[in-house]
DNA sequence: CAATTGACGTAATGTTATAACATCACTATT
DNA sequence: AATAGTGATGTTATAACATTACGTCAATTG
């Protein structure tokens, strides 16, 4: 619910409904629960989600076809992250530390490559759905 | 075109359909291509692919929705791949060495989780297409 | 032989994403 | 004020990706 200048009416609207879900959304199920702030058309949310990731305040989880809200103050200069996703519970860790940024950077060199996104992501098992 | 007899007719033209193309196919590309060997629909190509893909010989690129040959013997014992792919000329690496299954490792750890699936993707562009 | 299994066929449907086109609100420039 | 530019919005239609549901058939196996 993190107010910013920033955002139009309906883009707040996206931004506040993924900060207040921990899990991933699809651009459907957002549109669904935004019927009644005034969203008509996937296209509406789709537009809100491109500007909000731009910005690093939502991620697109592509193994899943979802987002989600970023978990850091925003990941806009750390740049790369790595999603472990929890199968059972949808839970979602968001691992931003130096093992990743060097790892990419590794791969990079490696493959002569001048890299401009990444996705990776893991999926599992959490550790508290596991002792359950 | 490796032949292998534990796979079905259908299974075996779509590998070979993999194996001749360098870069990523949707299913539906697929589907095109392979009309006037017998496929009709969607699910045909599908059914396929999850066998290749079970069997290790086929990748799903996750943030494509499209699918590639393994370029290795076969990725059922490593596991762990990364993939690099160009995205002016789709050119696809696929990084499969010890780099990879170390920062896996490290993840799984640090995130105290039970990994069953990995999707690591890298897009840019690759070092032919930069310096052409 | 009956049961199980795996591949296959087909139609319908479900899900995700974008194209195309028109309009509106705000700002900057003339 | 008029003009032009920009970004957001509204709406419809459609493209692209994937699965459900149901039925058939042949090979295996207890
Ligand atoms: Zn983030
Ligand atoms: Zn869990
Ligand atoms: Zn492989
Ligand atoms: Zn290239």
């Amino acid at each position: 619910m993190t107010k910013s200048a920033e955002l139009s009416n309906k883009q707040q609207l996206v931004m506040d409904l993924l900060e207040k879900k921990p899990n991933p959304m699809s651009a459907y199920m957002i549109l669904d629960q935004l019927r009644d702030s005034g969203f008509r058309a996937p296209l509406q949310i789709y537009r809100a989600l491109e500007k909000l990731i731009g910005m690093g305040r939502v991620h697109r989880l592509e193994s899943l076809n979802a987002f989600i809200a970023c978990s850091h103050i925003s990941c806009e200069k750390g740049g790369a992250t790595a999603f472990v996703i929890c199968d059972r519970c949808e839970n979602v860790q968001e691992v931003c530390d130096e093992s990743v940024s060097l790892f990419l950077a590794g791969l990079t060199q490696k493959a002569k490559f001048r890299a401009s996104k990444s996705s990776i992501e893991l999926h599992g098992i959490c550790n508290a759905c596991e002792e359950a």
